[in-house]
DNA sequence: CAGGTC
DNA sequence: ACTGG
């Protein structure tokens, strides 16, 4: 099957990239399933990229594209009869404002203006940097929010992404495959798994596909959430989003894999809590930066009353949107996503060079010295890069 | 060592 | 304590 099966059409909304940037929204560490793929041919001033990704409710994959001026969006359908529905009703058109927020807070830049006029020591520093531009916090679907951020504990982004990719894949069945817009192969779409879509023996499962010790936790939630809401798990987290920060917050911390942290991201990213401010440690990192950072909080291990106190200082910095603010700086603080070339390298024997003086400074090495030299040593060749090749096609 | 948690 | 980008 070619694309497009089923598509409802592309469809635009005028739309600034500082009041919302695809690239800088989608790929940084509040949401993880969608694809990202360069358009073939694309001509100057048009969209250069495409996301996409499966969305229920009718089930479907939502591609997104941007030009300077216009967001652009089209629903592809496994049927026609939903395809042709979503041109009568809007749905997909719904759905883009839903998700990203557009009605509820339509004027990011607004945002952006009272955030530097609060904190121009933190915030006015970092809104330079062109990936600090247009970072929407994304209104999410809880139960999948909840999954992906126990997922995140101690994992790189890169590693929670490709750990729920496996995820879809396992547990849902294959929704649509399109021709990827760079004409480079194809992609087979998957919803998010349902909670009854899961079998039993989860545990088993997650941990043969790489969840490690947060197959036991994903289990344990499922179950605490099925004894909860019995079959209706996605349509009950949903209801949470009209209580109290506090009341949420006791409920979310109850599951086990969730803590302070991952209760915090939870709320933000989908129960509309926009205050508040998750502390990892990339975070906590960004506070210390800051110079009335109080010294007792500085080089502090984490802990519930380290937490708090760091919360409650960039609260006061960023004020009532606190946690929108905080979504601006941890973007921005991301490392560059590697760009897809092939590095040809050609090992030269400086590495040893490197090694020998280390040992001659410090001659009884332990371990952590050797480590550390490993990782010198590591450095040290990806220094010597003699040619770059961009990837085929 | 990673958007921490048990 | 799991595990690999």
């Amino acid at each position: 099957m070619s694309r497009p099966p089923f598509p409802s059409g592309w469809s635009s909304i005028p739309l600034s990239l500082k009041n919302l940037t695809l690239a800088n929204s989608l790929p940084v560490g509040q949401s993880f399933l969608w694809h990202r793929h360069a358009i073939a041919s694309s001509t100057p001033g048009c969209p250069t990229e495409e996301f996409s990704r499966a969305v229920d409710n009718p089930p479907r994959v939502v591609c997104l594209r941007q030009s300077p001026s216009h967001l652009y969006y089209t629903g592809v359908y496994p049927n026609e009869h939903d395809a042709l529905a979503d041109l009568r009703r809007g749905i997909t058109k719904d759905w883009v404002n839903d998700y990203f927020q557009l009605k509820a807070h339509p004027e990011l830049e607004k945002m952006y203006d009272d955030w530097r006029a609060r904190d121009p020591e933190l915030f006015g520093k970092v809104e330079v940097n062109k990936r600090a531009v247009g970072v929407r916090v994304l209104r999410q679907d809880p139960w999948e929010c909840l999954i992906a951020f126990i997922t995140s504990t101690n994992n790189h982004i890169p590693r929670i992404t490709s750990l729920l990719h496996r995820f879809s894949q396992s547990f849902s069945p294959p929704l649509v495959t399109l021709h990827n817009p760079d004409n480079d192969g194809e992609t087979t779409y998957h919803l998010f798994p349902t909670p009854t879509a899961l079998p039993t023996k989860l545990e088993a499962l997650l941990r043969s596909m790489g969840f490690g010790y947060r197959a036991s936790f994903i289990e344990s939630s499922l179950q605490t959430l099925e004894e909860e809401f019995k079959e209706e798990i996605e349509a009950g987290l949903l209801r949470w989003r009209n209580q109290d920060v506090d009341t949420v917050r006791e409920k979310l911390v109850a599951l086990k894999g969730v803590g302070r942290k991952v209760a915090d991201c939870v709320m933000l990213m989908c129960m509309d809590k926009p205050s508040l401010i998750p502390i990892d440690t990339h975070v906590a990192a960004i506070a210390a930066r800051h110079p009335a950072f109080p010294s007792r909080l500085r080089n502090k291990p984490m802990s519930k009353q380290v937490y708090d106190e760091t919360q409650q200082f960039l609260l006061d910095r960023w004020g009532p949107m606190g946690g929108w603010c905080q979504a601006v700086m941890f973007a921005a603080d991301l490392p560059e996503p590697k760009p897809k070339v092939k590095v040809v390298k050609t090992k030269v024997n400086t590495s040893v060079t490197v090694k020998r003086k280390l040992e001659e400074v410090s001659p009884t090495l332990n371990l952590k010295r050797t480590r550390s030299a490993t990782r010198l040593e590591l450095k040290q060749t990806r220094t010597i890069v003699t040619d770059e090749v961009k990837m085929e096609e």
